[in-house]
RNA sequence: GUCCCCUUCGUCUAGAGGCCUAGGACACUGGGUUUUCAUCCCAGUAACAGGGGUUCGACUCCCCUAGGGGACGCCA
C-alpha cells in the first residue's frame, strides 16, 4: 500500500502559516515512504470561501516550497479536489447513510437550536443536539423534505458507551459518546460539513495517514462513526500539536503575524521558514538545528513528534533566517533580495504613490523607509494631537485592529471604507482618526497615504504595528479591552443596521 | 460548566529505569577577534509542575492534584 497524506485547507483568506506546519509534516511523511501528497481545497463553506484565498494558498505554498501530486490545479484519479465541487459525491453518501438508518433529516431551526445550547450551558452539560427530529417517522420527514420544507441531515449517535479510538502519537484515547452531539452532515444549503466531507475524501482519495492539528482530536469519534456506517477502514490518525501564541493560547491572526505573506514580505526565506516550522514538534536524531527539507525526509520519523504544543517564537526563526541568509554566495544573495521585495511587481505598487513626490532618486529611500524596512520604535509623545488624547488614540486603534480582522479584500479601497465608516460611527473627522493610524503604521504623523501604506505592508505587518503602537502608549488593561470590544460591536452593529435601511 | 489532550531552562527541544553532576539551540549576560556595527569564537545564568506509589534505583512507569490548552457551530 502507498502511504497518501493530504493538507485541507480553508480558502477563508490570508494563507496560513499552520497550514504550511501540517502541509510540511504530511508532505515530509509521504515523500519519505515514496507515497503522494495531496492538496484539497475544503471550500464547502460558501459564506466565507472564496477562490481568490483558494490562489493566495497555492501560491502561499509553492513558494514555501511544497509541492503536491495531486491538487485542484493537478488533476489526478481522485478529483475534483475542490470539496465545493464534489456535491454528488456527499450527496450520494448522506442517501446511504439515512438509508442505513443512520442519520436522519432534522427540521430544527436556529431559535430551537440556540435555547437548548444555552440550557444545556446552564445545566453544566456539553451542549448537542437533543434528538427531536430523530424519532420522526421517516417517512413524514422524507414528505416534508419533499414538500421543501428547509432541513439538515444530521447524523446518529450511540446513547452510550464510549468511542475508543487511536492516535499514532497519543495511544489509545476514549471519549463517551454522551459527549458528542448529533453533528450536522448536509446543511440546509445542501452543502456538507467537514465532518461529513473529510470522511468520504480521505476514504475516496485513498489517505492512508491523516495528520492534522489536535484541535481535531474531539471530533475523532464523529468520524470514527461513520468509517464504521460507511464500512470503510479508518485511516491512521496523528494529531500534530498546535502551534501557539507566546501566551500559549492556539497561534492566531489576533494576536500574531500568522499569514505566510506576511513572512515572505518581511524577508523570511521561504526554507528558513520549513526548517523552523520542522523544528517544531519535531527534532533531528542527532539535534542538528539547521537542515533542509531533503535532510528532513532522509530522518523524518512520525514517532519522533512531540505532543505538547510548541511557542511560536519568531527570535529562533530570525536567528534561523540569518544562518540561510549568511549561507548565501553574494550573486545568490543579490537574486533572493531582488525576488523579495526589490523586484519589478513590488517596486510597481510603490510607483504611484512615489513618482509625484520624487524629484531626484535619493528622495525616495526616505519616503518608503517604513514600507521596505522596520518602521522606528514609537514612544508616547508621538501621539500628542490637539484634539485627541492618548486615550482617543488607543480607542481608534483598538477598533481600527478589530476591524481589520475581517476587512477583505486586504486594499486601499476595502480599508478606505471601512476607517470612513468607523471614523463616522465613532463621531471623529476622518482627519483626526487617519492620526494615530499614521503614526503607528509609518511611525510618522505625515507620510504616503495611509491606505495604500496598509495595502503594500499587508494585514499581518500593518496589524503587528498597530499592536505595538497600542503598546506604545502604554497598552490596554483587560477590563478596558473588554469594554472596547463591546463598545466597537455596538458600533458595527449600528453601522451595519444603518447600511440595511 | 462538561469532555479530551498536554506538562524538562524565558522559548524550541534531547532524554524511551541506572550513561543525568539533566545535554543542545535561541534569547540573555560576560569575555575575545574585528577601524565602528554585525558576523565569528569562548564562557556563564537558567528546567525535570506538586504529592503519592512501583522499583535496589525514576525526568523516564502508575495514580492523584495543580496549571495550561483544545473541543463543545447548518466554521473548518
Amino acid at each position: 500500500m502507498t502511504v497518501r497524506t493530504r493538507v485541507a485547507p480553508s480558502p477563508t483568506g490570508e494563507p496560513h502559516v499552520g497550514t504550511a506546519y501540517v502541509a510540511l509534516f504530511n508532505w515530509v511523511f509521504a515523500r519519505q515512504y515514496g507515497g503522494q501528497f495531496i492538496l484539497r481545497i475544503e471550500d464547502t463553506d460558501r459564506e466565507r470561501s472564496d477562490s481568490a484565498s483558494e490562489a493566495m494558498i497555492i501560491e502561499a505554498l509553492r513558494w514555501a516550497g511544497i509541492d503536491w501530486d495531486e491538487g485542484p490545479d493537478r488533476e489526478g484519479p481522485c478529483g475534483p479536489y475542490r470539496q465545493s465541487e464534489r456535491g454528488a459525491v456527499y450527496r450520494r453518501h448522506v442517501r446511504d447513510l439515512i438509508d442505513g438508518g443512520n442519520a436522519f433529516y432534522c427540521f430544527c431551526g436556529p431559535d430551537r437550536l440556540d435555547a437548548l445550547r444555552r440550557a444545556q450551558r446552564e445545566r453544566g452539560e456539553t451542549s448537542r443536539y437533543d434528538g427531536l427530529c430523530a424519532g420522526l417517522d421517516p417517512e413524514v420527514s422524507a414528505s416534508r423534505v419533499e414538500a421543501g420544507e428547509p432541513h439538515v441531515v444530521r447524523m446518529r449517535v450511540p446513547p452510550d458507551g464510549v468511542c475508543r479510538f487511536e492516535d499514532r502519537l497519543r495511544g489509545t484515547i476514549e471519549i463517551p459518546w454522551s459527549q458528542v452531539d448529533m453533528q450536522v452532515l448536509l446543511k440546509s444549503d445542501g452543502f456538507p460539513t467537514y465532518h461529513l466531507a473529510v470522511v468520504v475524501d480521505d476514504h475516496l482519495m485513498g489517505i492512508t495517514h491523516v495528520l492534522r492539528g489536535d484541535d481535531w482530536i474531539n471530533s475523532m469519534p464523529k468520524h470514527a462513526l461513520l468509517y464504521r456506517h460507511f464500512g470503510w477502514d479508518m485511516p491512521e490518525h496523528a494529531h500534530l500539536p498546535l502551534l501557539r501564541n507566546p501566551d500559549r493560547s492556539k497561534l492566531s491572526k489576533r494576536k500574531n503575524p500568522t499569514s505566510l505573506h506576511y513572512f515572505r514580505d518581511v524577508g523570511y526565506l521561504p526554507e528558513a521558514l520549513l526548517n523552523y516550522l520542522g523544528l517544531m514538534g519535531w527534532s533531528m536524531p542527532d539535534e542538528r538545528e539547521v537542515f533542509g527539507i531533503d535532510e528532513m525526509v532522509a530522518e523524518f520519523d512520525l514517532d519522533r513528534v512531540s505532543t505538547g504544543g510548541p511557542v511560536f517564537d519568531l527570535e529562533k526563526l530570525n536567528w534561523l533566517n540569518g544562518q540561510y541568509i549568511r549561507n548565501l554566495t553574494p550573486d545568490q544573495f543579490a537574486d533572493r533580495v531582488g525576488q523579495w521585495t526589490l523586484n519589478r511587481d513590488r517596486l510597481a505598487q510603490l510607483v504611484p504613490l512615489i513618482q509625484s513626490r520624487t524629484e531626484r532618486f535619493i528622495d525616495i529611500a526616505p519616503q518608503v523607509d517604513y514600507l521596505l524596512g522596520e518602521r522606528r520604535e514609537l514612544s508616547a509623545d508621538l501621539f500628542d494631537h490637539r484634539t485627541l488624547t492618548a486615550e482617543d488614540c488607543k480607542r481608534v486603534l483598538h477598533h481600527a485592529l478589530a476591524m481589520m480582522a475581517t476587512v477583505r479584500p486586504w486594499d486601499s479601497g476595502a480599508l478606505m471604507g471601512e476607517c470612513r465608516a468607523l471614523a463616522g460611527a465613532m463621531d471623529i473627522r476622518l482627519r483626526d482618526f487617519l492620526f494615530p493610524l499614521f503614526v503607528a503604521v509609518s511611525g510618522r504623523a505625515a507620510a504616503l497615504p495611509l491606505f495604500d501604506s496598509m495595502a503594500f505592508l499587508g494585514p499581518d505587518l500593518t496589524r503587528t504595528r498597530l499592536r505595538s503602537a497600542l503598546a506604545a502608549l502604554g497598552g490596554i488593561s483587560k477590563k478596558a479591552t473588554k469594554r472596547l470590544d463591546k463598545d466597537f460591536a455596538a458600533l458595527a452593529r449600528g453601522s451595519r443596521d444603518r447600511a440595511n435601511n
